[in-house]
DNA sequence: AGGGGCTTGTGAGAACAGTCACAAAGTCCG
DNA sequence: CGGACTTTGTGACTGTTCTCACAAGCCCCT
């Protein structure tokens, strides 16, 4: 039995480590801070200590008790954990307005994520240059994903072609996979989609929002009839 | 007392509710179908059938038994809940390449939620026209939050300035944020903070691809010890 | 009018996530 | 060297979310 799990990392966990370690790089390449307590950890993730500490209890007693934690171990700790100490070739596809935008986003390229090659299916930008890379056609992508070894799918298509996409990103040995296109991809559970959903989100403040109008209107209301109490 | 809201309705079913209302708009729009089953609505959603009731559950009982729900009054009702009855006018600060392809982004402005406003504070870009919108600079924020009747904000700045500009957004009453830059802010309660948060998004990817691959290594090296059982 | 066949709505229980509070373990200072 | 102080690591509790399973309700057919 070589390195068991020592414990699962609960998915909300997970959720959380790469905010950690945002914080943790701000203190280390801002200010050069080398320790840093769950307390002022929390403060900058924006969560609470004791949930700060049970998260890095997963990874193991890196803290010391009185002092904290030390903040280049635990980059380091994290770092690994995430899989972060290697480089992942990924290719996007789509090249829209958003694919584009993604292909120069820089926060992209800054941690490990390569961008490795475009894909589109419209003759007007394939074969153009976008961000320094050639958009190749969409066939060429099983070809691509075995030569440039990439691991990672970004789907920046319309809702209607996401799905297919998936599916072929899947048949050429991607497991993991972003979607950015407005709709559900199904895909064997060996394949770890994860949705970033633009209107999804504005829907779910709408929906707060709404509340809260509600409420203020409802207020209003009473104190118009003169209700005590 | 007047409406009493039933039950309240848990969030993990609010974020499911934008899923549910567009699986409903493409059986409407595409097929026009008129009754659809709790099983169906799951398949298109991408969940199980027994959430799928529970979820419409808490918006009452809009089923039929042995039938399913009537599309049409479906959609209503969930677009009532979610407050997308109404427009909803909405600022985008920080006009780089991500708020351009969001200020040009159809799904933004098709259900409900208007584009109003743009905000920058680089004078190279301030004065400019981005899809049909003037930029206009931070400092009228504002006074343009209460002439336009804003309700939402966009955050898509360098994540340095993500916080004062969230600050801003709050004193001009806005009650409802959206945050693209990678990084947490801070802001009172009763203001509302959604995150959509790429990088965070690709490192989460990378901690599940990396343990398929590290477990697949294992395997691998148990096979080589010719280990049984 | 009655029975068979579907599908909803929901109670009960399991699994998961978050919070609290405190013992354990370290530092620091006199 | 000992006691005050700090901060971790975690057990126990609470709250939330998911899943299962089935009674209740409705349609349709004969």
């Amino acid at each position: 039995m070589a390195s068991m799990p020592s414990r699962p990392i609960p998915e909300a966990t997970v959720a959380r480590l790469p905010v950690y370690l945002r914080s943790l790089l701000d203190l280390a390449e801002g200010r050069g801070q080398l320790n840093v307590s769950s307390e002022e950890l929390a403060n900058l993730a924006g969560v609470n200590a004791a949930k700060v500490r049970k998260d890095l209890s997963y990874l193991g007693s890196y803290g010391t008790r009185g002092v904290g934690y030390d903040v280049e171990y635990l980059l380091y700790q994290i770092t690994r954990e995430l899989g972060l100490t290697q480089d992942w070739p990924v290719a996007i596809i789509g090249v829209g307005n958003l694919g584009r935008a993604l292909a120069s986003y820089k926060g992209f390229t800054e941690r490990g994520f390569r961008i490795m090659a475009l894909f589109d299916v419209d003759d007007k930008v394939v074969g153009s240059t976008v961000g320094g890379l050639p958009v190749r056609h969409l066939d060429d992508l099983k070809d691509a994903v075995t030569e440039e070894g990439i691991s990672i799918g970004v789907i920046a298509t319309p809702p209607g072609s996401a799905q297919e996409v998936a599916e072929r990103l899947a048949d050429a040995g991607v497991k993991s996979i972003l979607n950015f296109a407005p709709t559900v991809v199904n895909l064997p559970p060996d394949v770890t989609v994860r949705k970033v959903d633009l209107s999804t989100e504005l829907q779910i403040l709408s929906f707060f929002q709404q509340r809260v109008q509600a409420i203020a209107t409802a207020r209003e209301a009473n104190r118009r009839l003169g209700a005590g109490r």
